[in-house]
DNA sequence: ATATGTGCAAATCCTTTGCATAGAA
DNA sequence: TTCTATGCAAAGGATTTGCACATAT
């Protein structure tokens, strides 16, 4: 645990994040395993552990952690923001009956992108989402 | 301007859509030319047309037609939903520093999707936005 | 008549903000 | 001290909802 939180400590660091108690704890619940969190269901898990950390330093730090490149902030669902701890390149797949969400490794497609880029811009991200529903019977 | 007012009711009515004169207006004003636009965007365009339409009756109609097939409800800003009237596939392009929303036809991007969906669940669409930014001097 | 659509205002939900307090350098 | 982070409650903005009225079949 003492290991755990070091390397947490020092991924905060690493991406110019000061390491206050409360950024560790979310830290710690957020940044592993990989997964993708709601600011709601981050604030639900640290009470139920008995974490007390306000509602808007839950925002704070996951924009926060965004800003820095600690998560990926998803634009999946109109209805409130998703944070996904997986930075590495990758696409997600979605069931729309579900809302559901799971990630797509980046070789299991290919994407050629426009062969042009507009004048004076350079790409900054793609962002790919399959939306799947349950086959008709 | 007859003739564009029955081609527009023959498609609400072709998605079954009732054709209500304030549903008539808004397809009129939203459904070409192709484009993007807000509910606010297009309070705002009815009140400067002088079209008296209410925001409960707007936001209803937008997601009437979204339902039905007549706009495509885009993901691309956590801020506010964007409806699209190019119910084409195709995807989007955006400029992260403006959020300018460009269209990319579909041939110029090459997806191969996964090869296999899981189990018990079919395809429903694709979303794929590239982000740019002004490159950097 | 009966169904449905509309308008208004209030309610709701997610998120941000203002400001006083707490904490770290 | 001085700067930054936190917590609380209130504000903010987008969207939905409840319900009475209007409209169309």
């Amino acid at each position: 645990m003492a290991a755990d939180e070091e390397c947490i400590r020092a991924r905060l660091e690493a991406h110019g994040v000061a390491p206050t108690a409360q950024r560790l704890k979310i830290a710690a619940l957020v940044l592993e395993p990989a997964q993708h969190v709601t600011a709601e269901q981050v604030l639900a898990r640290l009470s139920a552990r008995g974490e007390r950390v306000s509602k808007a330093t839950v925002y704070n730090t996951l924009n926060l952690f965004a800003a820095r490149g600690l998560l990926r902030e998803l634009c999946v669902d109109p209805a409130r923001a998703w944070f996904d701890s997986n930075t590495a390149p990758h696409f997600h797949m979605q069931h729309v009956d579900t809302g559901e969400l799971v990630d797509v490794a980046s070789d299991a497609v290919a994407v050629t992108g426009p062969s042009q880029l507009p004048e004076g811009t350079e790409a900054a991200g793609i962002e790919i989402v399959i939306r799947v529903r349950r086959k008709a019977p």
